[in-house]
Parts: C-alpha cells; structure tokens; sequence
DNA sequence: CCTGGATCGTTTCAATTGAAATGATATGGA
DNA sequence: TCCATATCATTTCAATTGAAACGATCCAGG
C-alpha cells in the first residue's frame, strides 16, 4: 500500500472538510434566529427567485432529495412561511410559493448570509477566486463525463460569474 | 429583499454540492467493493498512517464524531478489519489499530481513491490547483479568526502541497 | 489513602435521512 | 372509452445521526 496516503492532503477530504464547516457557519445564521433547516433555508431562496414551483422543482434545482423538500415545505408551512396552492390543471403538481412572512423572513436572513459569503470572498484576490471557481466548474465537469458519478442539477450548470 | 439571490452562485452552496457530488462518487469505490461507508473509510485510512490510536485522536483528527468513530470502530472490529486492544497504562484508552485483513483492504481500495482525485486533478492545471488549495486555506483561515465557527481539526493545519 | 473533578469510550434517545412503497392523477394507445 | 404506464407528492420503514447521559478510569489535592 502506498503506506504516504495523507488524508489531510486528500481532496475530496479537504472538500468535504470545508464544506461542513461552511455550512455550519452559514446555519447559525438561520438556524439561530429563525429555526431553520439546511433544506428549509434552499427551499426559501429558491422561491424567491423562482415563484411558484412544484416539489419536484425544487428537488431538481437545489439538490436535495425529493422526501427532504416535501418535509421542508410542509414544516415551513406550518410556521406560514410558506403556501402550498394544489395544482389547477394538473392535479398532482402543487404550486409552492412564498408567503409575506417567508419573503419578509428571508430579507432578515439574507444579509447576514450574504455576510458570510463575502468575509470567505473578501479573504481572496479577484482573480484567485475566479480561478477557485473555474477549478470547481472543471472537477463538475469531471464528473459530468463519468458514468458513476451523479448527475448534475439542472440549474446549476447556469451560472459562471465574478 | 435583494431578490438576486442566486443560489447556485452562492459560494457555501456551491462548495456543498461539489463536496458532496465528490464524495458520493469517491464512496462509490469503497462502498461497492467493501461495503464501507465514509466514516469507515477515513478510520481505516487515519490508521494506516497512525498506527495505533484511541477513539478519542481519530475523532480530533478526522473531522468525525465521537458515537460515529465508535461506532465505525466496531463495525470494522466485526468484519475483522480492525483490532482493539485494551490501553496498558491507561485502562480508559483503547489502541486501535489495523489488522493485516485491514491493510489488505486498504491497499485495494486506494489506487481506486486516488485514481478518482487524480482525474480531478488533472482537469486542471497545476498552478491552477495550487490557487485552489490556497483559496480554500485562507477560507479555513477567515473561519479560525470566526468565534462563531467551529474550529479546525488539529491535523488539517498541517499539509499544504503540490 | 480517598475523594471530587476530569477524561475516555459507549450507549441512549429522539430526530433526520433516503430508498422504496403508496395513493392520486395524468396521458397515450388500443 | 378504457386500460396500462408514467409522473407527482407523500408516507412508511429501517438505518444513521449527534447531543446528552452513562459507567469506568485516571489524577490532583487534601
């Protein structure tokens, strides 16, 4: 066995490792001063800029399983954060948009993750960040050519910005 | 509400579904093949370079919970990939250490593993990768001087390199 | 000694998770 | 029209998770 395998050196480890602790800082915004879930806090932001959507909407654009979102949505319901319309031509679909407390909700919270996101942005040169995510973009596209890998979300195949 | 938001342009959103689409096609390899799962894997990696440990550094030093490690543990002890052998001079320390089923397992698994960072790392290119792993220290850094973060594992200070 | 507090590993317990099953609705072809 | 198949959202169920509780062991100060 290569007996010098560094799991500190190892990427996916070091991916994963930084993610975690992203997210956790970033939930201690919403989780703290609103209750949320990683999955209720997705499901808001997506809403706000997409309106009314259907579970499965949401399921494939902010990658999380299908059970996850229909428990988000029905929990972020119940506080009226969120309302669910039954579909009007299609019967099964159910239109899921926000309430005046959820938009009112995420305009409190979005700031202090905006917040976040900029001290990370903040700690890098322009350009460093512009490569960090072109690498991101490349490993994405890694994955997208190999047939075990998961494929990718619809929508985040969109945006490559600053 | 600033109703630009974008969460597929959101930074900790984008870290988390990279990590995570990684991570899932690197357990492909393990999970399959040994039936390990995550935790296994890093506590069978940590001690091919650490030899004999307690619960208590893998947990320190593989980002892992306390149960989980323990868990894993035994779950490894069951399949006789891993020995525990009661502590001598502290009867509340348990060694942990690989068996040579353990060893053989591992040397399997790890020309996979590292065959899938290496496609990763090679879709890029070496300077590239460099920035990459420099953005994502001082990432690590802005959250050490956050009070509201949870702080690093001690062996993630460690290595930076190629 | 020996006793109070700290540390270690495990276990308990309630909550979360996702794969698979379910029920309801839609659609295309006989 | 009617049935077979597909799709949508939810629910079921078993497994996983981590915070807290637990018993066991160690150690420092009296």
């Amino acid at each position: 066995m290569p007996d010098a395998f560094r799991l500190s050196a190892f990427l996916p480890y070091r991916l994963a490792v930084l993610s975690e602790r992203v997210s956790r800082r970033l939930a201690a915004e919403y989780e703290r001063s609103h209750g949320l879930s990683v999955a209720e806090w997705r499901v808001l932001v997506h809403l706000s800029r997409c309106g009314a959507v259907s579970v499965r909407d949401i399921h494939i654009c902010v990658n999380l399983e299908k059970p996850r979102v229909s428990r988000a949505v029905a929990r972020l319901e119940a506080n009226g954060l969120v309302q669910k319309i039954p579909g009007t031509s299609d019967g099964r679909l159910v239109a899921i948009s926000l309430t005046e407390a959820g938009t009112a909700a995420l305009a409190e919270i979005v700031p202090a993750a905006l917040a976040v996101e900029a001290r990370l942005r903040g700690a890098v040169s322009r350009e460093d960040l512009a490569t960090f995510c072109r690498v991101m973009e490349r490993m994405h596209a890694v994955l997208d050519d190999d047939p075990q890998a998961k494929p990718r979300s619809r929508m985040d195949l969109e945006g490559l910005d600053s």
